[in-house]
DNA sequence: AGTAGCACCTGATTGC
DNA sequence: TGCAATCAGGTGCTAC
């Protein structure tokens, strides 16, 4: 479930279910998951057994689990950490039950673990992938090169080395607004390319790209360079305010390959109004929205309100 | 250095 | 009805 609302949706699903509970059993159920790991799922299953779950953390559109294992000091930051990706179809589902007792794995669950938390209940985790473009890994850390909090639900300052080339999301509040706009007017780019590159700002996705462009009034394929700073400015906020909102209704869904770890969809998609309505009216000017795929992703803008250039008026 | 293009997969839907 | 083509919300590598 692809953005940055909806990671964060399953982000703190996951939380409030697994904090503090220990990883007992691992199953690696297709090697491709834990395609990262060198020694395969023999490694990856090694090194979480005992383990427990002290965070459960994001940046963006990559999440991990801060993990302790036995022996290690509660305050220490943690040298490894259980690292996702969703990729474009993953998704976590939580069964308070043990591994026996639960129901039997789906045909896309990729990797099942068995928990037990402080109050000796069982859970079971599956994490399930159709396109198999996510992963599962376990893997060192680095520290935040700002001293601040690497994320959302972190407890240690410290992030998955794979998570280190990625910019802080847009709904970060150590996010340097400053060097993001920077970035974000950098480059002879379409400014939907800038808003897709994780490097610049991360969190936004296909969806929240053009949703955040209609908002803005912006052209999808203006390049990056010609955006003045109030407008970036703009953008930049209405990208975080349709994400916040997306957020506070689980995220948007159209189908059952996105939903959160009890399985339920979220309802943002009836508040869209760019994405996946080519042809449809635009709700501000009713030209039929345009369609087109730009960089290999599905593109929707209005041409009537989203100019390549300002209009004359306001220059 | 910055950018475009493609590869990585499976399954649902569309079109002939 | 059957089968091939197309499409899907992401990322990272490669080559220019």
């Amino acid at each position: 479930m692809p953005e940055l609302p909806e990671v964060e949706t399953v982000r703190s699903g996951l939380a409030s279910l697994v904090l503090d509970a220990t990883l007992n059993s691992v199953e690696v159920r297709r090697d491709s998951c834990v395609r990262l790991m060198p020694g395969g799922a023999d490694q990856f299953t090694a090194m979480l057994t005992g383990s427990s779950i002290v965070a459960v953390a994001r940046r963006g559109k990559f999440m991990w689990c801060e993990l302790r294992m036995p022996g290690e000091a509660a305050d220490a930051p943690p040298a490894e950490v259980l690292s996702a990706h969703l990729g474009m179809s993953g998704q976590f589902r939580v069964y308070e039950a043990s591994v026996a007792a639960a129901p039997p794995p789906h045909s896309h669950c990729r990797v099942r673990l068995g928990l037990r938390r402080a109050d000796s209940t069982e859970l079971t985790v599956d994490f399930l992938d159709q396109r198999t473009f996510g992963y599962l890994t376990v893997e060192p850390t680095v520290g935040t090169s700002d001293g601040h909090a690497a994320g959302a639900g972190t407890i240690h300052d410290v992030l998955p080395t794979s998570v280190a080339h990625i910019g802080r999301d847009a709904l970060d509040p150590w996010l340097d607004t400053d060097a993001a706009l920077r970035a974000m007017r950098r480059g002879s780019r379409g400014i939907k390319q800038v808003l897709l590159d994780q490097t610049v700002v991360s969190g936004i996705g296909n969806i929240y790209a053009d949703e955040a462009l209609w908002a803005a009034r912006i052209h999808p394929e203006r390049p990056a360079r010609t955006l003045s700073r109030p407008m970036a400015a703009g953008l930049l906020k209405v990208a975080q305010s349709v994400m916040s909102a997306a957020l506070t209704q689980g995220g948007t869904s159209f189908d059952s390959l996105y939903v959160n770890v009890n399985g339920e969809s979220g309802y943002f998609s009836r508040a869209l109004n760019a994405y996946g309505r080519g042809g449809e009216p635009c709700d501000r000017c009713g030209t039929p929205l345009t369609r087109h795929s730009i960089g290999g992703r599905a593109t929707h803008w209005c041409a009537q309100c989203q100019r390549k250039w300002a209009p004359r008026s306001t220059r």
